[in-house]
Order: structure tokens, then sequence, then C-alpha cells
DNA sequence: AGCATATGCCAACACTTGTTGACTTTTCGA
DNA sequence: TCGAAAAGTCAACAAGTGTTGGCATATGCT
């Protein structure tokens, strides 16, 4: 076996680090405050994850992993996403630390737009939907609000709402993205 | 009239603020910065406004202004506070300082959550709505994630929307989530 | 004009940040 | 057992932050 003590704090390190963002923000979250949650001196995260910006980048790392749509009725195919989102975001906290940040770091804005637009888009063109483009940033703009709403602004009763209530109520806002007919008079 | 060189100067350094918290969030607009382009010495910053929060504080005052809906039918209900929102967040960048803030800063959190809970609630609770909390949140998703995907993370196709295809697809939603009776099996 | 006051600039402070290099301790194969 | 490599510690750096006080200048009233 490799190394076995330094892939621990290795790993305690991007644990810590990954609340840190996600509470605090790429700005707030500091170095020292990561490597004191870690139990470590500063300049292990150092030579560990090269600088600061690396920490980050390997902190955000994630699959978006969405759900297979091929075999989902129309109807049904806002509330499977739904779903899929919610636990996705609740499981662990990637997303947030991702969302925290993309607010002020341009390059994480960068990996969300990836995510969101350069994932869901392709999707829907590949199951012939008419302007997928429209319809994926569309999406994206309920499920990140609700995201921002919940888990970082903390509204209530939004952040307490459980996730059967959340997807009955945003799944067919999302299924009517997905298929409604372009509703501009145009 | 009163002291008119201190209040143009004062309202440069306001309208520098807006623009750089706006632009930068909290933590990355700095005084010198701020001073810098409302081409005065950071110290005078502080004379006026005290502190960096205090002028934060400042920036961010703002009324929402919410629309009268009395007279506006059930049904055009979501149109009409959609086209509301949407042309209050085009005029000023207030509420764009405020979102962009409110994500790794409490008090702005805060404000925030007076804004879209504290004053949504009451007013669909004199509406006779049913669940007024839950509805002004979902309310506050749509339209907050919205906005962080237009002028914050700028996906699009969704930031060179017009405002009037933006109405169309989210107006029905926020219909939705103002009149439709709740879907939770329960 | 003369002076008090408002307005502005400069230099420096105390502090925190990311980052670095030299040094010590531990680990572990030959 | 010995010694090189890995792992960890410590102190310090350069840069940037909000903030402060002292000093110069301009303004406006009598």
């Amino acid at each position: 076996m490799a190394e076995k003590k330094s892939d621990r704090t290795r790993a305690a390190i991007l644990a810590a680090a990954r609340e840190r963002f996600g509470a605090d923000g790429y700005e707030r979250a500091t170095i020292r405050a990561i490597a004191a949650d870690a139990a470590i001196d500063p300049a292990m995260v150092m030579r560990y994850y090269g600088s600061k910006e690396k920490l980050f980048a390997a902190a955000a790392e994630f699959d978006v992993r969405l759900p297979d749509l091929s075999g989902v009725p129309r109807e049904q195919a806002g509330e499977v996403l739904v779903r899929h989102l919610v636990e996705r975001w609740e499981e662990d906290d990637t997303l947030r630390v991702l969302l925290r940040t993309a607010v002020t770091n341009e390059s994480a804005a960068e990996r969300m737009r990836q995510v969101f637009i350069g994932q869901l888009t392709p999707a829907f063109e590949r199951a012939a939907v008419d302007q997928p483009a429209v319809r994926a940033g569309l999406i994206a703009t309920q499920a990140l609000g609700f995201a921002l709403c919940r888990y970082i602004l903390v509204f209530e009763p939004i952040a307490t709402l459980s996730t059967d209530r959340a997807v009955a109520w945003l799944g067919p806002t999302i299924t009517r993205y997905l298929t409604a007919p372009d509703p501009s008079h145009v």
C-alpha cells in the first residue's frame, strides 16, 4: 500500500476545506482555519495542494450524475429530475460549496455553467426537445433558486420543507419548462 | 442650502460602493478600490460612512415597492409580479448588491429574508391566500433563482432573454405558486 | 479681509492573508 | 541497525486589508 499516513491527512484537509468553503465562501474561508479544523499545520495544506485555488478546485470537484430520463414519461420528468437534484444536494455539500463560491468567483461560476447549461442542454437536444438551451436555463433558475433559498439563505419554510413536498411543488414547474410550448406571443 | 460639496462626494462614494459591491461582493470590494472609483481618498470613505459595514448598509438600502395586486385577477398576478420584479431588478443594482452579498454575509441574508419573506407573506395573508408562507417562499425561489442565473452567474440564454419572454415563461409559474392547491398527497 | 470650519490628502498603524524555507521528527526498507 | 525519504513544525515574509490621526487646503460667514 502506498503512503497511508499522508493520504489520511490529505483527506482530512479536503473534508475541512469543503466544510469551510461551504460555510463561509471562498474569501472568508482561510487556509489557517481549514488547517486548524484538520488539526494540522497550515504549511501542510500548501505542501499537499499547492495553493488555495487548487485546494478549492479539489474541494469543488464532483460529478453531476444526471439521471437517465429516457424511460420516464414526459409528464413525470420534472418530478424525477427535482427529486434527483434535491437528494444529490442533500447528501454532500460539494454543490453548496460551488454555489456559495460561484457568486463571487468567476472560475466557480464557469464550472456551474458547465454543469447546468453544458450538461442539461445537450441532454435535451438528444431528447429532441425544442429550444433546449432556454428550457435548460429555465430549469436551472428554479433548481438553483430553490437551493439558494433552502441551503444558503435559509428561508423558512423552504429550508424545512420535506423532500416530498418540495418535489410536489417544484416538479410540475420543471415539467412545464421542459414540455410546454413557448408562451411568448411571437 | 446645506453643504453641497460634501453631499456630492457622499453620493459619489455611494455610487462607487454600489458598483463595486455589486460586481465583486462584500469581501473582494475594498475600500481603497471604491475610493479610487470615486476619485477620492480612502480616508474620506471612513469619514463619511464610519466603516465598511456601515457603507455596505447604506449601499444596500432600498424599498421593495411591491406592486398592488388587489385589483389584479388572480390568473395574471404572477405576470404582474414578475414584470415588476424584473424591471425593478434591471433599473438599479441595489438588489444585485444585496444578492451577491447575502450569500456570504449573514446580515445581508437577514435583510433578504425581510424583503422576500417578511413582506410577501403578510401581503398574501391580507389577500386571504392559504399557506401564505409556503407560497411566498416558493415565489422567492423562482424569483431569486432567475436573478441569480441572469445577473450573477450569467447563464445564457437566460441573461439575454427579453423581459417579455421572461415574464411569459415565469409568470405562470408564479401564478401557480400563488393560486394552485397544495399538491402534496397528504 | 480674517478666521473658524468643513473638506480633503498623506502616511502610518495593527492586523490578517497566502505562501515559503529551514529545521525537526517519524517511518520504514536494506 | 542505520540512514534516506517522508511527514510535520516553526517562524517569518511580503502584500493587502480596514482604520486612524495629523496636517494642508478650501469654503463661507461676519
